[in-house]
DNA sequence: TGTACATCAGTGAACGCGCGTTCACTGATGTAC
DNA sequence: TGTACATCAGTGAACGCGCGTTCACTGATGTAC
């Protein structure tokens, strides 16, 4: 077997009750984590899963590994939706269908999704920031290209403000409709001026 | 002595000692708040103050209650601001003057003021929610009728946004200018287009 | 001005809680023969 | 196929911590006379 660093190992299989808790845990995190957010107990999560909390250790040594272990099926969705969209006809619909997409997924769960994303990159092999910029950075540039996106707009910066959007009403349910009227606003700021 | 709510009360001064450790733990409060942000201990401000615990909940239920005194000046600070610009030659830079302002009180301290502005109001007689968006609404309403800036653009979505630029970028320091273009790039969103 | 006293404020040890984290031990399982 | 065994995984009680909060008691001070 040879790993990301060059070196050879050769690597006995994985124990099938390894395997088993590591799916036991991430589903406890998944429901933990949707009701009481991103803080929620780890002790709880072991309990939930039915193992120790040595257990939940041995497989995910921060809080923040879990978090990504949980969100990791929902980035890979949200980019492999960008990837579809990367051929759309309209560069300027497919930009803010994605977004709109992405900004469910941060604001799901008490904002799960956006508090991942201010948080310090630890989960060597598997960057969440990374990979969501650059699907959002691939669509952003097809509009530019098309003319219908300013060209000034820097991704980051883009990305960015929308993880706003869902951290200031992540937790207040009041508006319904207020996320997708600040994204509106926002996809306009992005549009070149001559458009109206 | 008249309270707000008409009754007649005949209430006795404030002890000297209170008022003093009213100021003590409001002091204490801003300066533990501005190192470990707004989740900071009240033990340990209590402690700082040179008080006890005890002492602290008497004159602060709440947690919040001690983090809208904290804030109390610079939101009067922000209301007076607006009220000065309110007269301003040009309603949008008047806007964009405050915002500006608005979004730098936001952001201080771990996103201190950002993180009260989409807390429940809890403290009776002063809602700093209340305050800024009226205060907002004021140099907005001008703005609009001097046609620079959009007629359907309320001024709670203006306010949320801008809390949403200081909350994602409240714990980052890795680029200093982002906020200040996420701010103008929503400044432009609120522009009419006719503009440039 | 001085004094008595009711009232309000402060004290701080103590409580209960749940958290994150560890580690000596037991147990399960993949692998080699 | 069966077995021995090294290795990896799980256990879960226990630890230390700091938190928010309380309350019986002491003390300070404003007020009335």
């Amino acid at each position: 077997m040879t790993t990301a660093d060059g070196q050879i190992t050769a690597r006995r299989q994985r124990r099938a009750d390894a395997r088993r808790n590591y799916d036991l845990l991430v589903a406890a995190a998944r429901e933990t984590f949707a009701e009481s957010g991103p803080e929620a107990s780890l002790n709880e999560i072991a309990r939930r899963a039915g193992v120790g909390p040595g257990t939940l250790y041995r497989h995910f040594p921060t809080r923040s590994a879990l978090l990504t272990a949980v969100l990791k099926d929902r980035i890979e969705t949200l980019c492999s939706h960008a990837e579809r969209l990367s051929t759309a006809d309209s560069a300027d619909d497919a930009l803010a269908e994605w977004l709109g997409a992405f900004l469910v997924h941060a604001r799901v769960n008490h904002g799960l999704g956006g508090a991942q994303m201010i948080e310090e990159p630890d989960t060597p092999g598997f960057d969440c920031h990374r990979l969501l910029l650059d699907a959002m950075a691939a669509l952003l540039v097809r509009a530019q290209r098309s003319g219908t996106a300013r060209a000034d707009l820097a991704p980051g910066d883009l990305l960015q403000l929308v993880v706003g959007i869902a951290l200031s009403t992540a937790r207040s349910d009041d508006d319904p409709d207020r996320p997708g009227r600040l994204l509106s606003l926002v996809l306009d700021a992005a549009h070149t001026r001559a458009k109206r």
